[in-house]
DNA sequence: ATATATTTTTAGATTAGTCTAAAATTTACT
DNA sequence: AGTAAATTTTAGACTAATCTAAAAATATAT
């Protein structure tokens, strides 16, 4: 069985292990435990114990297989509570993920199995992200970076990759919403900020920053 | 704030209460909560420092308003998700405890309003218990115990006192199910026991322990 | 009413997860 | 390669919740 602390901890290792192929750091983990590098530690000598991470000192971590699988599981679990929480209950996507951090933990194989069901077995979350399946096969949506698109081509917003209130608010401020039809303008090679055609109304401007976090797909021209 | 055990120590402390107008025991509580009664001891001098109960030693404990509130809360978490669990995942009645435990503890006003409106605001939760509004008012249902009736009477089949998956099942087995209706054909001077008729087919016996965990509501004779 | 039994509390220890401060190791820079 | 800087680990301590064993208080029974 896995604590409530160490789920977190595996999670949080996931997510680290897929910008890298490198052993991820005591301090990264620290950083997003928002903990201290010493509790890292201690924690991972335990997780190690356990055989859910491999784990050598001073020489950072790695999730073994079986780690790899709990952390799919949370993961499916706080991706299908969010599901959930803006289809059927109504909320808005900027204000799931802190109720999603606590759900994600309720330990039931077959409460799981029937949420998924109860969803209609969605491939992604509202912020665009792959949901696990109940194997813990990730999804493979295709999904690009506003950032990676060319001049005038017509793409539709599927999702985010970064997901702080602070961003999802300046999104919805600027119409950019989930499933709206989007035409890139322009691209300004000094600082690849963009000029976008949102819906058939607007136009408007965005800088690179944001455009790498604007997750898309080509729409099929036919 | 309060903590997942101490949510769970006044929950169990609140259920206690009501069966009694004294105060509760150490030892009834540790019975509750699986715990020594030295860990029930502790607990109760630090749920007095957070005047969540009224406690001196060797005298029993009680909850205050703050407390019973908080109980109220957790209580009406419970019961809202186990209509959920039922009512829209399609789980069994006997199957839905455990998976309550561990969702009764998530914290979030918001959500809970959200679920009681999404579940169209009932009244009781599959066991027939009366859900708490979100002011802690338990609503007043006027079910009574099978064993209250007379004969001849016709009543529905509203809920249960007693919460036992063996208990559940056997009245699952005899084919009392939530909305059957009964009368009631004999009843036996010596035991209490009962010779009832379900819908219009079986006639069947009932000990007086059962009789009194199976919550009804007469028929109104118009 | 006094001894006995029961209940409850105290004292001291344990486990999970965390912390700070100091020591050890690795990395980075001339 | 040698030293400074950064990172990581160790050592020792804290809190919440639990335990066992012993002491204290209350209840019971003759």
């Amino acid at each position: 069985m896995t604590s409530f602390t160490e789920e977190n901890y595996l999670k949080i290792i996931y997510k680290l292990s897929a910008e890298t192929d490198n052993e991820i750091s005591t301090n990264a983990v620290a950083e997003l435990t928002q903990t201290k590098a010493a509790s890292v530690t201690d924690m991972l000598r335990k997780l190690s114990e356990k055989q859910l991470v491999s784990y050598q000192k001073y020489q950072g971590v790695r999730l073994t297989e079986k780690g790899e699988k709990v952390a799919l599981m949370v993961i499916r679990k706080h991706r299908l509570w969010e599901v959930f929480l803006v289809n059927k209950l109504g909320f808005n996507w900027d204000e799931v993920h802190e109720i999603a951090e606590e759900l994600e933990h309720i330990n039931s194989d077959e409460l799981v199995q029937r949420l998924d069901e109860f969803l209609g077995f969605p491939q992604c979350d509202p912020h665009g992200d792959p949901i696990p399946n109940r194997h813990g096969l990730m999804p493979e949506l295709g999904y690009k970076n506003l950032s990676e698109i060319t001049v005038n081509q017509q793409v539709v917003m599927m999702g985010v990759a970064q997901h702080s209130t602070n961003f999802l608010q300046y999104l919805a401020k600027i119409g950019l919403n989930l499933g709206a039809k989007i035409k890139i303008i322009e691209i300004n090679d000094f600082d690849k900020s963009l000029t976008i055609k949102i819906g058939v109304k607007k136009e408007c401007f965005l800088s690179n920053e944001v455009a790498k976090n604007v997750l898309v797909k080509a729409i099929k021209m036919d």
